[in-house]
DNA sequence: TGACATCTACGAAAGAATTCGTATTTAAGG
DNA sequence: CCTTAAATACGAATTCTTTCGTAGATGTCA
């Protein structure tokens, strides 16, 4: 049964859900396989139990080798994550986030673009 | 003595930082009430012994009430749990990153004037 | 069928983070 | 002095997270 809301992911459990987005369905071995030779099979596992419960992920257990899919959209949760960061380290100023994400960084022309036009819906023209 | 290099900081430990960065220098007093009632004394001078530990705050002990100063600048710690979670939840786009923090939000005019500033420098004409 | 590989379930160990009780020290006021 | 208030130190309980060992079930194949 899954808790009303869902919480935020844990880190470890972040780094399944980046697999689960990455592949699509996929089983606990595939899952391993992807995150590489760091991650113990049994502890993906129970991580994936316990995520099944959180209702992060849903699990299809029809067959003996259970097929478990991202049940967070990854755009809900890192809009959920930076919201959360927000608030803890910036006193919920977009503003300064941003500046912070972006400065000393190298965007693309193209992401540059991407920005204004965002900038020119904000402004609401 | 402090690890190096300075660990990122946890939930409570980042929410006693911004009391201090808030209050300048202070005492485990001016600390607890600056956070509210939900923050036992003990528990915050236990949190800033440890911070002291880990060099996130330094400590001036020749006074018989200690006096804690943060370690770190405020603008350090964001670009550091900015870039953390940069990595964890967007694989280092910050793109996507700042398209989530401003996306259903309304800056002001002149918050979306200084982004517009800001672009027009990381396009570097 | 029997041996082996693979899978899930489960609990518990280990680690990290948080909270708090209690002891001890020190300062201040009568 | 003596009492009381306020401060630090310290360890331990608690909770959350992560990891892993082991048991049992199930499929595979010679």
């Amino acid at each position: 049964m899954p808790s009303n809301p869902i919480p935020r992911p844990t880190e470890s459990e972040l780094l399944i859900l980046r697999a689960l987005w990455r592949l699509g369905p996929s089983t606990v071995r595939q899952v391993v396989e992807e995150l590489g030779a760091d991650t113990g099979y049994t502890t993906a596992l129970k991580l994936l139990q316990i995520m099944t419960e959180k209702g992060l992920v849903t699990r299809d257990d029809s067959a003996r080798t259970h097929v478990f899919t991202p049940a967070v959209p990854e755009t809900t949760t890192q809009r959920q994550l930076v919201d959360d960061l927000l608030e803890r380290a910036f006193g919920g100023s977009a503003q300064k986030l941003v500046l912070h994400a972006l400065a000393g960084r190298k965007p693309s022309a193209a992401e540059v673009s991407e920005l204004r036009r965002l900038l020119d819906t904000l402004e609401g023209k």
